[in-house]
DNA sequence: GGTTCTCCGACCTGGACGGTAGGATATGTC
DNA sequence: GACATATCCTACCGTCCAGGTCGGAGAACC
């Protein structure tokens, strides 16, 4: 499995509050009755969220969640990326220095390549792909449509 | 993280015996000293490899395993397969019935979509392509080269 | 017959995942 | 000022499984 259910719920979680968009607040509590998810186990993932300013939240009565962007301008990619942390396919795959984005193998000391590492870097470069390729906005809409209009959004890349 | 060792150990097993292509049989012990890993935990690896056609073996003194095929033929979506079970980007999104390449989520009951699908679908997407693109030739060639022609191989598709 | 292999099942263990509990703090409303 | 409603924060806990070990049984070559 690459996600976990933190990705799951996070997600979730966004849509919903694409969903109210410019509105009031939307707090916890109605989320997880919404989607039917644990409330204090959200109340630890949202705070994953807002530790990466993707939401906004206001304290006390009436309160809640508001994204604090719009739909269109948050990528799944720094979404994923804040609730599972980094997303290597492969524990060996990590990239511990700060500001870079490179990755490396830690299966030979020194510049040395283990012979999988094209293997990863592909996948890896089909992942973020795909997350930087999906707006929040897209999901929202995806969301919407439901059973109504069936395939408005194409899955893939144009062939 | 997208794969286990269970994966890294099979890929780089796979490229010894790609390495040894038409000599005698390659012994797992060879294997194992070579790559600096755990023989017993590789014969439950190699296993899953044999159950899916991709390697045989020779029982007895001077036997050991060779690929049933020329590893121009492998691709590594197929082995990766074998070795990790069905790839799926969350555990929702797991196909069981047999013969269908079709996922699915299971949160909703009906033929009704949880939003998050269009992102899963998309990630999931990106890494079968990044595997199948890939065959075990080619990871058997970049192993070669070492640190001595530096980028003969791209990573990417051509942008 | 001994050696070298593949095979196969049972077993163990640490750590993460998914979830809970309980309280502290902030902010509206009456 | 109570009180209800929220976010916050930290500690805790059971279960599952990845990762690995162990011991032994069959096969083939010398």
């Amino acid at each position: 499995m690459i996600f976990t259910t933190k990705a799951e719920y996070g997600v979730r979680l966004l849509i919903e509050l694409g969903k109210s968009e410019g509105g009031a607040p939307l707090s916890l509590k109605a989320i997880a009755e919404r989607e039917g998810l644990p409330l204090a186990y959200l109340e630890r993932i949202v705070a994953l969220l807002k530790k990466a300013n993707l939401v906004e939240a206001t304290r006390g009565a009436h309160g809640g969640y508001r994204l604090s962007r719009p739909a269109t301008d948050i990528r799944m990619d720094e979404a994923v990326h804040a609730l599972e942390g980094q997303v290597a396919p492969m524990s060996c795959f990590v990239d511990d220095r700060p500001g870079a984005g490179k990755v490396l193998c830690s299966h030979h000391d020194d510049g040395d390549l283990c012979a999988t590492r094209l293997l990863w870097m592909r996948v890896h470069g089909g992942v973020t792909e795909a997350l930087h390729r999906t707006t929040l906005a897209e999901l929202v809409a995806f969301s919407h449509r439901d059973a109504k209009q069936p395939e408005l959004i194409q899955i893939g890349t144009d062939a």
